[in-house]
RNA sequence: GCCGGGGUGGCGAAACUGGCAGACGCAUCGGACUUAAAAUCCGAAGAUCUCAAAAGGAUCGUGUGGGUUCGAUUCCCACCCCCGGCACCA
């Protein structure tokens, strides 16, 4: 008998587009807490909404929303929502460069973007959606804000920031480009200006600590933020001021003046060879060193020489290393010796104390230092007692390990072990004592922009700074402003938003007319996600308590630092004040890498973007989803080729062509299991071939994100289908003229079944769309989430007979097949019978035979 | 300099616990179908050598050199190269 029916064509936009809406329709994706079902938190990081994305951009997108379909099937009350990171400076410049607002601007690029997701087919629950730009959203920063400026975790303060003299505004880092302005390429000067900081270093600890947990972090992004907070472990020690400089400094001013400076220096073990001290420019003495300097604008011109230097000039390259001695001098307190006092350019105001030991035989740095300027160097660590090098043949500091010389009663002590002692003999001796030291420092928030949160704080002639109490939130950013590019903020133009009351005294009050930077607004969109449309918190504690942490979070590395770290520093935060009870906010991350065309990362500046639009015009989201999820792994970047793509269409038809030969006779009831008929061997080989591949795939995609092996496990049983329906002589029609054949046999009908809908089921969360058409094809009206994840039988998916290699002396020199069960007497025995075995065997020594676990025989001959 | 990741065919890659290296796909080549082409289906394919040819066989092969092991892409030591982070950080 023969099938009447024409196979058809696979034609993704007309199916694309039905299932689309249908899921807008049936609210799919939209989801509520239910404490009877395990949550799955999936979550990308949201977009910046900048006009188009590409490929690149939504390659992130697709890969989160596999595991948010996976997950679903597998029975997972799944929260995927997306929402826009949308403040930020290019909205500002667009409305600079064409007059258009930036909210306008913003509103256009979401509403477009959001069209090209939702073509795509990812799954998110729109319905959460948020945008950082609008007030529902924005107030709970300012709340935030107060929050911790109660305590003390906001602050205010004088800082050196980047500012261009020409566009009259503060530059971020990374918008200072070689030492110029990246808009106008003026060189950049150091500002001093008061802002607003956050304090983040008093996490430091433990956001190193906290990264324990983070198992399921790359280890990449783990090193990077290590070396963010830079914790170094060492000792502080003072370095009293001479009698004389003591006399001569404190003759110059009337305030008790310290005695000492106070060094950091991790390698204390060293310090019977600092023969000198040096103090950064910016420290404290240097001031009154030299207002008590015989010629203090003298003294105080070359200060300024490094502090001019200071920023542009360090950004650009390396700073020739300079210093001047102050002529003063301060007493190494374990040698008892007079040291000078230096100041140059190479130490750092704001790490450490501001002020280093010279250890010349030790340090690299002061190694060269001491040779340029004539300073002794002293050998304190060395090899051993008789090997030691002499200071002045020596080529470069020896920075290694040692042994103590020259450093009184702990000559001989190993450095590591001196260093121990000589830290508790410092602080015994109240000099000093150990200490942790950070390289993250407090994070600036403030930013002289229009197209951001307004900081909720006014300023008060009669009682300074006052915040805006939280019943006055949100302080709402004006509408209506002026772009020019010049000038400070744009809301500092607007006197409307300028004057305001005091919300103490009720007199008249200045706002704060700067705005927060736009990291404040994604280190916490996590949580709003959870409960986004709260009118009296920034979420329901409970509601987080539900869905928190971020079970699976996804994104580029380029926010590996400090978006990650800001985030885990908020949700600490959150926990201090009692929002949650969590403080890691992503309990597994995934680093996407990018997509690359021509070598290069996708831009519009390089004319290099593919547009998914065009693609899913051509060959439709789900052939394009495939690709970019078959081409690599996940993590890694990829280089795009139409062929590739072209070659993911193919395996989707071929599918298609499968599905659709079949559907009438493996569609709808009454067709029993595979279990309960009997097979052949043929039908138990497909049979088998369907239950490894379920096994395959659960694997690779949970709780692996192996997408791309994933995908090649189901060619794989495609490949394998369409060899057992030829030979079945179930004829799969290449085109719509054939006929296909009908097959009978019910062992036949039973295995094409089962392994037709697993492969449809596991295809679903790759290519949604036509798996859902082709479920409904295959005679089920209710959707492929309700059908569930396939489930494969260990027992079922064990081969019967397993072909084991021979290796003789390492080389493969035959095979045999051998019953799955066999022990390894049988396999042993069955290796040295084989005839191709024996040909290197025969008259020669068996020295030994290694059956590996079943799997490979090794014989060694002699 | 310190820290992290990586180096496998023509290309993208796979090999999960030390066990047949190169699954799957792209490109290529061959066959079937077709008047022809496209599409489709089936098949070949790491390199070198060998055999008249085929079947087959041999040697080499996962950046380089060593080591451990019956057996190493996988573990250990040394080195080279690429990518990323931090860096006058004391």
């Amino acid at each position: 008998t023969y099938n009447e029916r024409i196979v058809s064509e696979y034609k993704p936009q007309t199916i694309e587009k039905k299932w689309q809406e249908r899921w807008q329709r049936e609210r799919s994706f939209e989801v509520d807490e239910d404490p009877a079902r395990p949550k799955f938190y999936c979550l990308e990081m949201f977009a910046y909404p900048s006009g188009h994305a590409h490929v690149g951009h939504v390659r992130n997108y697709m890969i989160g929303d596999v595991v948010a379909r996976m997950k679903r099937m597998r029975g997972f009350n799944v929260l995927h929502p997306f929402g826009w990171d949308a403040f930020g400076l290019p909205a500002e410049n667009a409305a600079i460069k064409n007059g258009t607002h930036p909210e306008t601007w913003t509103l256009e690029n979401i509403a477009h973007m959001k069209g090209q997701l939702q073509r795509l087919g990812i799954s998110y629950a729109w319905e959460r959606e948020i945008a950082t730009c609008l007030p529902e959203y924005y107030r709970w920063n300012q709340w935030m804000f107060l929050k911790m400026l109660e305590r003390d975790l906001a602050y205010r303060k004088r800082s050196n920031v980047n500012w261009c003299p020409s566009c009259q505004t503060v530059l971020a880092n990374e918008q200072v480009v070689n030492g110029t302005c990246w808009r106008c390429g003026s060189v950049v000067e150091t500002r001093e200006l008061e802002q607003w900081f956050f304090r983040i270093t008093a996490y430091a600890d433990e956001l190193l600590d906290g990264m324990e947990q983070l198992g399921e972090w790359p280890e990449k992004v783990l090193t990077m933020q290590r070396n963010w907070v830079g914790r170094s472990e060492g000792a502080r020690v003072s370095f009293p001021l001479s009698p004389e400089t003591s006399a001569a400094v404190k003759s110059s001013r009337t305030d008790a003046a310290s005695e000492a400076i106070e060094v950091f220096t991790t390698r204390i073990d060293t310090i019977y060879g600092a023969t000198f001290i040096v103090l950064a420019p910016e420290h404290p003495l240097v001031r009154r060193f030299a207002d008590a300097a015989s010629d203090p604008a003298a003294f105080r011109e070359k200060v300024a020489k490094f502090t001019a230097q200071d920023r542009a000039a360090r950004m650009t390259g390396d700073v020739e290393k300079e210093g001047f001695d102050t002529g003063y001098t301060a007493i190494n307190p374990f040698t008892h010796q007079p040291v000078p006092v230096w100041i140059a350019n190479f130490v750092l105001g704001e790490y450490g104390t501001g002020a280093v030991m010279g250890v010349p035989g030790h340090d690299q740095r002061d190694f060269e230092f001491a040779r340029k300027y004539a300073l002794p160097i002293v050998v304190v660590v060395a090899p051993s007692a008789s090997d030691v090098p002499d200071a002045q043949s020596m080529q470069e500091a020896h920075a290694g390990a040692g042994m103590l010389v020259n450093s009184g009663e702990f000559n001989g002590l190993e450095w590591q072990e001196a260093n121990r002692r000589m830290t508790a003999a410092a602080a015994e001796r109240g000099i000093g004592a150990g200490t942790i030291q950070y390289r993250l420092k407090d994070w600036g928030i403030s930013r002289q922009r229009y197209w951001g949160t307004p900081i909720p704080v006014v300023y008060c002639d009669t009682c300074g700074m006052v915040p805006v109490p939280a019943d006055d939130l949100p302080v709402v950013l004006p509408r209506t402003a002026e772009f020019s590019g010049r000038g400070n903020s744009p809301l500092a133009q607007i006197p409307e938003f300028v004057n305001a009351t005091c919300p103490d005294c009720g007199g008249a009050a200045r706002r704060e007319t700067d705005t927060m930077d736009t990291f404040v607004d994604s280190s916490w969109y996590f949580f709003r996600f959870c409960d986004p449309g709260n009118t009296n918190l920034p979420f329901d504690p409970e509601k987080v308590a539900y869905w928190g942490p971020v079970d699976f979070y996804s994104g580029g590395v380029e926010h590996a630092i400090l978006h990650l770290i800001y985030s885990r520093f908020f949700t600490r935060v959150f926990r201090d004040i009692g929002m949650t009870s969590l403080s890691e906010p992503f309990s597994r991350l995934l680093t996407q890498g990018m997509v690359l065309k021509g070598g290069q990362v996708m831009s519009k500046s390089k004319g290099n973007v593919v547009d998914p639009d065009d693609m899913i015009q051509k060959f439709g989201a789900d052939a394009l989803r495939l690709y970019v999820m078959f081409v690599a792994p996940p993590e890694k970047e990829i280089e795009w080729t139409d062929s590739g793509l072209d070659g993911s269409y193919r395996f989707l038809a071929r599918v298609w062509r499968l599905v659709d030969s079949l559907c009438q006779t493996i569609g709808g009831e009454g067709i029993p299991s595979p279990a309960e008929v009997e097979l052949n061997d043929a039908e138990r080989a497909l049979r088998r071939k369907t239950h490894q591949t379920i096994k395959r795939v659960t694997g690779d995609l949970d709780p692996r994100v192996h997408l791309n092996t994933a995908v090649s496990a189901m060619m794989e049983l495609v490949n394998e289908l369409y060899v057992f329906c030829s030979k079945s002589q179930c004829g799969i029609a290449s085109d719509e003229s054939e006929r296909v054949g009908m097959v009978e046999r019910a062992g036949t009908i039973a295995v094409l079944k089962e392994a037709v809908e697993a492969l449809v089921r596991m295809l679903s969360p790759f290519a949604p769309h036509m798996a859902e058409e082709l479920w409904e094809m295959l005679g089920h009206p209710d959707g492929i989430v309700a059908a569930g994840w396939p489930a494969f039988d260990e027992s079922v998916a064990r081969a019967e007979q397993i072909v084991v290699p021979v290796q003789v002396n390492g080389k493969v020199r035959g095979r045999v097949t051998v019953d799955a069960d066999a022990s390894e007497d049988d396999i042993r025995a069955a290796a040295l019978a084989d005839p191709a075995v024996q040909a290197h065997t025969t008259g020669k020594n068996v020295k030994k035979v290694v059956v590996a676990n079943g799997r490979l025989v090794s014989v060694v001959v002699a």
